[in-house]
DNA sequence: TTAGGGTTAG
C-alpha cells in the first residue's frame, strides 16, 4: 500500500529526525489516512518519544484502534527509556488485559523497568507472567532476568534462571559473570569465566569488564593482574571500558601506580576513566594529586560532570582540607554546577566536615533550587555543630514546603536529637517516621535511639529498644550502647554490651578496654584485673589512637 | 511487506 510513505518512514528512521519533521509526518499520515495502520502509529510514537514529547506519543496510541504488539512495546519503551517506570509498569498491566499478548521484547524492557525501579515484587511477577507465555528460555528475557534478578541482590534467582538454560548464549555468561560482580561475590564470576572458556565460549569485552569489576579485597591483587595481562595478550585493553574498570580495579585495591599507568594507555581519556583515576586518588586519601589531575582535565579539555564533581567534594570533606575545598567551591560556581543536587549537598556536606558551619549555611540559603538531599545535607550539619533546634526547624520547614523525608533525614533529625539531648523529640520522630512516614528503622536510626537514651542515663530503656529490633544489632548499634555505660559507669549493661561485641569481633580489644574502664571507674579492681589478664592470655593487645591536624603554615 | 531487543566502565 503506500510504498513512497513507508519508504519516507524507513529514510526517517536513519535520519537525524526532529520534533517538527514527526510532527510533519504524523500531519502525512493523517491526510493519508494511514494512522489506522499500527505499523504507521508504532513509528510515529518512537519518533516522538526520541524527541522527549511523550504526551504527542501518548495521546496517539490513545488513538491507534488496532494496537499491535510493536505499538504496545513502543509506548511502554518510550516511558521506560525516559524512567517513568511506573507508567511503563502500569501500561503493561493494561496490555495484560487487552487481545495483545506480551512478547519477549515487552518482556525485556518490563524486567528492566522492575530493575530500576528496585520493585522484587513486580519483578517477580512479571518473571511469573513469562513463564505463563512459555518465554523462559527466551536469550533476550533470560539474560534480562540474570541481570535484573543479580542487580537487586538475589543471585540466587538468577543463577536458577542462569542454570536452567542449556545452551546459554554469550550474553548470558556475561550477564551472569556480572551479576557475580554486583552481588560482591567476584570469586564466583572468576569460576564462571574460566567454565565458559572450558565450554569453548571466547569471552569478550563485557565478560573482562565484569570480572575485573568485581575483584575486591587486597587478597584479589595478583588475580586482577593476571586478567589484566590476559586482556592484554587478548587484545581487549583496546577497549574504552575494558580500561576504565582496570583503573578503577586498581585504584581500589590501593594499587595507585598501575592504576595510572592504565589511564595512560589510554589514548584519548574519556571522562569515566579520568573519573576513576581521580576518584581513586580522592579515596586513596592524595588529595592533592587528585586535585592536580582534576586541573589537567580540565585543561585538555574534558568537562566534568556532576558526579566527579560531588565525588572530589566528599573526598575534601573526608580530609577537612579547607584549601581544595575553596578551590573546588570556585570551580563549582564558575561552571555553573550549583543548581545540581548532589554538588549541592556535597558542598554543604564538605563545608560542615571542615568545620565551617556558617558557610555550610550560607551555601544552602544561596541555592535557587532544593532537593530532599540538599535538606539532608544541612540538618546533618545543623546536628553535627549542636545546632539542633536550627536542624528542627529546617526539617519542619522541608515538610511544609512539601518535601518528603526519607531514612537519611531521619537519621540527621535523630542525630540532632541525640545530640541536642532532646529525647522526648527523639523518640517522637521515631515514631513518627514509621508510622506517619512508612520508613522502615535502620541499624544507623537505632545507633542514633540507644545514644539518644543511652546518653541521657536511660540505659535499660537503650537496651530493651535493642531487644526490639527486627534484626541483629550490629558492632555500630551495641557500641553506641557500650559508649554510653562508659560514660554513665554502668558495669551491668556494659558488660552485656562488651561481651556481645567481643563476640563479633573477638580480635577488637576496644570493647574489653572500654569495660575495664568502667570497672575503674568504680574502682573495682578486682574486676579491672581479670579483665586484663584474659587479654594478656589471649595474646591480644589494644590499638593506639590516631589524629591529625591540618598545619595552614606548612 | 514493513517494525523493536537482552549483557559493560567512573
Amino acid at each position: 500500500m503506500c510504498n513512497w510513505l513507508s519508504s519516507l518512514l524507513v529514510e526517517f528512521s536513519r535520519s537525524h529526525q526532529t520534533l517538527r519533521a514527526t510532527k510533519q509526518l504524523h500531519a502525512l499520515t493523517v491526510t493519508t489516512h494511514l494512522t489506522q495502520d499500527p505499523f504507521y502509529a508504532t513509528k510515529l510514537i518512537r519518533f516522538y518519544a526520541i524527541n522527549n514529547a511523550l504526551h504527542s506519543a501518548h495521546i496517539l496510541f490513545d488513538k491507534t484502534p488496532n494496537r499491535s504488539v510493536y505499538t504496545w512495546n513502543s509506548i511502554i519503551r518510550a516511558y521506560a527509556q525516559h524512567h517513568q517506570f511506573d507508567h511503563a509498569y502500569s501500561l503493561f498491566k493494561q496490555m495484560l488485559c487487552s487481545q495483545c499478548k506480551p512478547d519477549n521484547y515487552t518482556f525485556s524492557c518490563i524486567l528492566r523497568a522492575c530493575m530500576e525501579k528496585t520493585d522484587v515484587t513486580s519483578l517477580r511477577a512479571a518473571h511469573g507472567g513469562l513463564i505463563v507465555s512459555d518465554l523462559e528460555s527466551d536469550s533476550i528475557c533470560s539474560s534480562a532476568l540474570v541481570n535484573a534478578y543479580s542487580k537487586l541482590g538475589l543471585v540466587h534467582e538468577a543463577c536458577e534462571v542462569f542454570n536452567g538454560i542449556v545452551e546459554p548464549d554469550l550474553v548470558l555468561w556475561n550477564a551472569m559473570v556480572m551479576g557475580y560482580a554486583s552481588c560482591r561475590l567476584w570469586h564466583k564470576g572468576l569460576e564462571l569465566f574460566s567454565k565458559m572458556r572450558h565450554f569453548g565460549v571466547n569471552p569478550d569485552g563485557y565478560t573482562l569488564v565484569g570480572v575485573i569489576s568485581g575483584l575486591d579485597g587486597t587478597s584479589s591483587l595478583v588475580i586482577g593482574e593476571g586478567v589484566h595481562g590476559f586482556s592484554l595478550k587478548a587484545g581487549f585493553c583496546a577497549n574504552a571500558h575494558v580500561r576504565s574498570s582496570l583503573v578503577s580495579m586498581y585504584s581500589r585495591l590501593n594499587s595507585l601506580n598501575s592504576a595510572y599507568k592504565v589511564f595512560s594507555s589510554s589514548p584519548w581519556p574519556d571522562l569515566v576513566v579520568w573519573s576513576a583515576l581521580i576518584t581513586g586518588f580522592v579515596d586513596g586519601g592524595v588529595l592533592e594529586e587528585a586535585l592536580s589531575l582534576f586541573r589537567e582535565m580540565n585543561l585538555q579539555g574534558q568537562r566534568a560532570d556532576s558526579l566527579l564533581i560531588a565525588s572530589v567534594l566528599a573526598g575534601c570533606a573526608r580530609l577537612a582540607a579547607v584549601r581544595p575545598a575553596k578551590e573546588m567551591h570556585g570551580f563549582v560556581l564558575r561552571f555553573g554546577y550549583l543548581s545540581d543536587a548532589m554538588v549541592g549537598s556535597a558542598l554543604i556536606n564538605m563545608y560542615s566536615k571542615c568545620g565551617y558551619v556558617a558557610v555550610g549555611v550560607q551555601v544552602f540559603e544561596s541555592l535557587q533550587e532544593r532537593y530532599v538531599a540538599t535538606y539532608n545535607s544541612i540538618i546533618s550539619c545543623l546536628a553535627t555543630h549542636g545546632l539542633a533546634s536550627d536542624a528542627l526547624k529546617l526539617f519542619e520547614d522541608m515538610l511544609e514546603k512539601g518535601f518528603k523525608p526519607d531514612q537519611s533525614t531521619f537519621s540527621a533529625v535523630l542525630y540532632a536529637c541525640s545530640l541536642g539531648g532532646l529525647v522526648e523529640d527523639g523518640q517522637e520522630y521515631f515514631r513518627r517516621m514509621k508510622e506517619e512516614f512508612d520508613i522502615q528503622a535502620s541499624l544507623e536510626h537505632y545507633v542514633h535511639m540507644v545514644k539518644l537514651l543511652g546518653m541521657a542515663g536511660q540505659l535499660e530503656l537503650a537496651y530493651n529498644l535493642i531487644q526490639t529490633m527486627p534484626g541483629p544489632p550490629d558492632t555500630g548499634v551495641l557500641g553506641a550502647l557500650l559508649s554510653c555505660c562508659v560514660v554513665h559507669g554502668n558495669a551491668e549493661v556494659g558488660g552485656i554490651a562488651s561481651s556481645k561485641l567481643s563476640a563479633i569481633e573477638p580480635e577488637n580489644t576496644a570493647y574489653r578496654v572500654m569495660l575495664s574502664n568502667i570497672y575503674a571507674s568504680k574502682e573495682n579492681w578486682e574486676d579491672v584485673k581479670i579483665l586484663r589478664e584474659s587479654m594478656v592470655a589471649a595474646g591480644l593487645r589494644k590499638t593506639p589512637g590516631l589524629s591529625w591536624i591540618e598545619d595552614n603554615n606548612a
